[in-house]
DNA sequence: ATATGGATGCAA
DNA sequence: TGCATCCATATT
């Protein structure tokens, strides 16, 4: 899944209705119980109880205290998986990322290249966790076309890092 | 290289 | 209750 999210479309519709989006174009997978780099790693906790849950729904935490990471839950209601978003070209409200990002430069490969950038960019919080990505203000739409990848081990973490569960569109100016 | 700083989970 | 840890970022 984490692959098939590749190109997928992102987004997000503000309070005054307009659309906030961008192309996905990074993405980690965490799966499972025997995955320690998960947060569902340990079993079921209250923060990880939403990996365990139906698909299709956002899972939202912070993370050092400072920033939001916007994950997807992917596997069946019953078993544990998320993927983490990591990174979005930008598509559309880009000068309201940019304020957001407090960022100068108009460049838009930075604005939401990173877990906690875009979530900054998107304006998603611990307030937006849970939210159905079929039926609530965040939505995620397939991509039109498959696209090729690289994998990597993921970022950031400690355990496991043998496995090659990070993603992401090969030579893409707008992953992190 | 370092400051940042809240939620979480586990030990006590 | 206390405390180490944490899927990161901006700034020095």
């Amino acid at each position: 899944v984490a692959r098939d999210l590749l190109g997928a479309t992102l987004a997000v519709t503000e309070s005054d209705g307009s659309i906030t989006s961008g192309l996905i174009v990074e993405t980690e997978a965490y799966r499972g119980t025997d995955d320690p780099a998960s947060h569902a790693g340990r079993g079921r906790t209250p923060r990880s109880e939403i990996m365990f849950g139906p698909p299709g729904l956002a899972y939202i935490y912070l993370i050092y205290g400072v920033h939001h990471c916007l994950n997807v839950v992917t596997e069946p209601d019953g078993t544990p998986g998320a993927v983490l978003i990591r990174a979005l070209e930008p598509l559309t409200n880009l000068p309201v990322m940019t304020t957001r990002r407090n960022q100068k430069s108009k460049n838009p490969t930075k604005l939401c290249s990173g877990p906690g950038n875009l979530t900054k960019s998107l304006n998603l919080t611990l307030s937006s966790n849970a939210a159905s990505l079929t039926t609530s203000h965040i939505s995620i739409y397939a991509a039109s076309q498959q696209y090729d990848h690289v994998s990597t081990p993921r970022i950031g973490i400690t355990k496991a890092v043998n496995r090659n569960w990070r993603f992401a569109l090969p030579n893409n100016l707008f992953t992190s």
